[in-house]
DNA sequence: TTGTACGCGTTATCAA
DNA sequence: TTGATAACGCGTACAA
């Protein structure tokens, strides 16, 4: 494996001379600049990460940590943030678990991005007391160098439900998302939110955001004879679990029971019947998040804005 | 941010004797030890990635390069990566772009895994020339130290052409994915294989893996009003589009036309009528590869099977 | 059982 | 415009 030594003595010049015609500085002859960058190629020359972070005290990389890598939202984010970071010339580096937190605590990276409920307030405060700008998206964290972004799960189902209710609509019931998750707990609140107002009960039915619970939840309704006239996934992939069970059953949809969810993934459009949602602009909220982060690496104030998200009306309710 | 140098000094004994303590190395008194152990805990003290890196040459960090965060095989596959690395204390990173190389060339990782069509030959071939082990998920690249894992996209295929010739399916077509894939081609080519061998003609219709491509080759094939009896998908997710398309347009699945895919994905049994399918267990392939790295690492020569793919007949054919 | 000293590959300071 | 050299933080051979 090549080192600066020795393209700097093939090139027949000095370890520094090598080092600063690689960093491109201006000081340095053009032509044993050219000279050095050609041998530079021909030894398939690249810096050692290491040895480089080691004195500069920067890696060129961020860490997105992530719950689990399935999911049309997190990829969409993760896409977002690709892209943005890709055009600053920075590494994203996703990881889950306790790689994770080993690569905040041994500083492989220069900020980071969090959507991982999983991580520990501590590791994540511990890291940031350091000077690294870190980011957590659906959760809340206070502290210097944290910069919570957060969609406004709760005012968006409000929304939503209060359009429902001039619809028309009156027993309602929401399928949950998994209890500790930030969003899910919000979302509920936005739907409690509207109900009380005009002060009308409704049904829980706990779910985990999956298809499978989706399904699940629906059988047990049908099973209980007690299904209400709408229901409010915590999100589009449980609602399409549940509407599969309950068309399996004969109910239709929207006539018997009209259903909607939360995220607008593509699969959405492609069920019958189409599903109504609330959309945010996954990629775009990475881009936004990304950037901002990299404005703070570069010591400029960020311009964090919250996503907006809208809502899609289709035909399953 | 505190170095090993603070917690020697703290715990006054030498930085070489901290060094060992927390390595965890048994030459160091265990009063000793204990006092290091507990400052460094106090200090919150974690070594600095890069010095150990540059030191021992080695990083702890396992690559995985994917082409795009997105698709249920791919996050299955991650997570069977995941598990298996973090059981054996090395750490997943997954990146995509620009940064896989960049990772690669900087030597940030001991080893990698990659899922991505994208990644230069060359870049991959120079890596692994330094004795790093590579693996190579659905494509062919030859080498020292490279670790091609194919799934046998083409036997798994025939055999379930050669199912439904049985089943008295004469009229095929062939919806594919995008032509660069490696993993289309040779799905393609089983299904070729299956019907030039009893002498039967086929449609072949373009698509890109993703349900909209789906969708759009359904409404195209509704609109010729040329439509097979049987269409083979190139994946799950294309056939899953095209069942949309073609139910829109009121044709029977599968009285009408019959439809199956490849992956097995969770959807495939959410969706009506349940999707036929090819499936491998992509949680176990992510395992096997991931622990043959291991293996490798720990200068052990691994077992690496071919992953076993099973034919899954539900109601879409 | 503990300490001294070197070197990993790079960048950056200073002198030439 | 170039070169010698220190330093980043750590692990380890060797000496004590």
């Amino acid at each position: 494996m090549p080192t600066i030594k020795d393209v700097a003595k093939k090139a027949g010049v000095s370890i520094s001379t090598a080092s600063y015609a690689l960093n491109n500085q201006s000081n340095v002859h053009p032509e044993t600049k050219r000279k050095i960058l050609a041998i530079a190629k021909e030894l398939n020359y690249y810096p050692n990460a290491s040895a480089r972070n080691l004195k500069t005290k920067r890696t060129g990389n961020v860490g997105v940590f992530v719950y689990g890598f399935g999911g049309p939202v997190f990829s969409d984010v993760l896409e977002g943030i690709r892209q943005a970071l890709q055009a600053n010339d920075l590494n994203i580096i996703v990881s889950s678990g306790k790689a994770s937190s080993t690569l905040l605590k041994e500083r492989q990276i220069d900020g980071a991005i969090v959507f991982d409920g999983q991580l520990s307030d501590d590791t994540l405060l511990h890291y940031a007391s350091f000077g690294h700008p870190l980011f957590v998206l659906d959760r809340i964290l206070e502290g210097p160098n944290i910069y919570p972004s957060l969609i406004d799960n709760e005012g968006l189902v409000y929304r939503f439900i209060r359009e429902m209710l001039e619809k028309g609509y009156r027993d309602f019931g929401y399928l949950s998302g998994p209890t500790i998750a930030f969003n899910n707990n919000h979302r509920y609140d936005g739907f409690k939110q509207a109900l009380s107002e005009v002060g009308l009960p409704h049904t829980y039915i706990q779910g985990d955001f999956t298809i499978q619970s989706g399904y699940q939840a629906g059988i047990q309704l049908v099973h209980s004879k007690q299904i209400p006239r709408f229901i409010f996934c915590a999100n589009d992939e449980s609602a399409i679990g549940l509407i599969q069970a309950l068309k399996e059953n004969q109910i239709a949809i929207p006539d018997d029971v009209a259903v909607a969810g939360f995220d607008n993934i593509v699969l959405g459009s492609y069920v019958s019947p189409k599903l109504s949602t609330i959309g945010i602009d996954h990629i775009e909220w990475g881009k936004q998040v990304a950037n901002a982060l990299v404005d703070l690496l570069n010591d400029k104030t960020p311009d964090l804005q919250i996503p907006i998200g809208k809502i899609i009306l289709r035909d399953s309710t």
